[in-house]
DNA sequence: TCTGGGGTCCTAGGACCC
DNA sequence: TCTGGGGTCCTAGGACCC
């Protein structure tokens, strides 16, 4: 058996933690930038607020409704999510993290029936209890149905955040009356289709032969058909090297000057310099790209993308920083162009010891290393980018927005709770 | 005026290699 | 006159996920 945490709401709940005012009022989290709603607590769900609407377009309606609102802290929501899966890891020996706010755990072995049962319950109190985030865990044979285990247990209060589909008889009752495009795996476009077939629940869609699934789906959907019918497809363990890494943002004001965009683009080979040595990777190449605003096609558009194949595989900022810089030159173009996104995507990502050298390098990689080493625990030290490159500069030229912005209660000294004393 | 960020997988074609 | 089979690398777009 396999089994499926959720954390519930989990932005609009790691707010509340710290913000126990924040309880039984509705909250919603902003994406980057101010730009979208990204999570809403149940009382804002109840609101009719949707999941990704531009914040401008709804701002009156949260303000009347007295809806408290947040930019998003992904310093904060990083942290608690690692508190999570700290105490879900004395779970099981088996756990696969599969995004900030949910992950997989192999029950093979662990329990049967009821006493699976009570350990689930038992775990959804431990984490509950123990980070104050509220959690759903879905078990069933394959993880397909332990998202629609879990999509129940959310659904109905009596399952106390626990929800088994364990037989044959209960999978059946599921599917019954599960909306095919809350499935796993089908998205709008698939929904558009099944449709215009009249597939409206996933047993409809398990109904459906073999064959006519993968003529009108392709593979992908042969995958979550069987899924469905309980045959695992889905490795519980992918957890492989990431095959690729993205650091990318929206700018609150159009970048129009090469030497600005320059130094945003420095950032973001950095902080994608940072992610492969936290795992301890190199990459051997990457792409940089640049676009002016989608939504504006009265201005002129713009559209940057340049890939550049490196040498020796690294993950040393002065030189990904350079590869990034020279992408962006080789792109860039006259004209009077706002670009309102730009970002670097590292690719070809290989483990950071046995790198393939060339035979005529001229740089001491062993040196190297030890100066990011010694580099790295400065900032560890004393700060985060303590010391950076001079090409970073000082990113005040294309500050995101974050009007509504809360404290990091768990990572910065200055904004720990104080607890007061009579 | 204001519209996110970070991933995976699949398909398909072109260029190039032996 | 007749012109294969098996690869890699890169680009690009679509669909899906959270």
């Amino acid at each position: 058996m396999i089994g499926l945490v959720d954390c519930n709401n989990f932005y609009a709940s790691c707010e509340r933690v710290f913000n126990p005012s924040l309880r039984h009022v509705p909250v919603v989290v902003l994406s980057n930038n101010d730009g979208c709603i990204v999570a809403r607590s149940n009382e804002a769900k109840a609101l009719g607020i949707d999941m990704g609407v531009p914040f401008y377009q709804v701002k009156d309606q949260l303000e009347k409704a007295q809806v408290a609102v947040f930019s998003s802290n992904y310093i904060l929501y990083g942290d608690m999510s690692r508190r999570v899966m700290m105490l879900l890891s004395s779970f099981t020996p088996h756990l696969s993290i599969y995004s900030i706010d949910e992950a997989f755990l192999d029950l093979q072995g662990i329990a049967e029936g009821e006493k699976l049962r009570e350990y689930g319950l038992q775990l959804v109190r431990t984490v509950t209890k123990g980070t104050g985030i509220p959690v759903t865990l879905g078990i069933a044979s394959t993880k397909t149905l332990a998202k629609v285990a879990s999509k129940y247990g959310k659904k109905y209060a009596g399952y106390k955040g626990v929800c088994l589909i364990d037989t044959e008889e209960k999978r059946k009752k599921a599917l019954q009356d599960f909306p095919i495009e809350d499935v796993w795996g089908i998205g709008r476009r698939m929904r558009k289709q099944l449709t215009y077939y009249g597939i409206h629940t996933a047993a409809d869609f398990c109904s459906k032969s073999e064959s006519w699934i993968r003529k009108e789906f392709t593979v992908t959907g042969v995958r979550t058909w069987k899924e469905l019918q309980g045959i695992s497809c889905i490795d519980i363990d992918d957890l492989p090297q990431k095959k690729s890494i993205c650091t990318s943002r929206s700018f609150a004001e159009g970048i129009s000057e090469l030497a600005v965009l320059e130094e945003a683009v420095a950032n973001f080979a950095a902080s994608c310099a940072r992610k492969l040595r936290e795992q301890h990777t190199c990459c051997q190449a990457l792409t940089v790209f640049a676009y002016t605003g989608r939504f504006r096609l009265d201005l002129p558009q713009c559209h940057i993308q340049e890939y550049v194949p490196i040498t020796v595989p690294t993950n040393y900022p002065p030189e990904i920083i350079q590869a990034a810089l020279r992408g962006l030159r080789t792109g860039w173009r006259k004209g009077d162009f706002r670009f309102k996104k730009a970002g670097v995507i590292v690719w070809n990502i290989t483990p950071d010891t046995a790198i393939q050298t060339q035979l005529f390098d001229p740089v001491d990689r062993g040196k190297q290393a030890a100066l990011q080493k010694a580099i790295d625990e400065i900032n560890r030290k004393n700060g985060y980018q303590i010391l950076k490159v001079a090409s970073q500069g000082d990113g005040r030229k294309w500050n995101l927005k974050n009007e509504y912005i809360s404290r990091q209660y768990t990572t910065n000294l200055r904004d720990v709770i104080e607890v007061k004393s009579e």
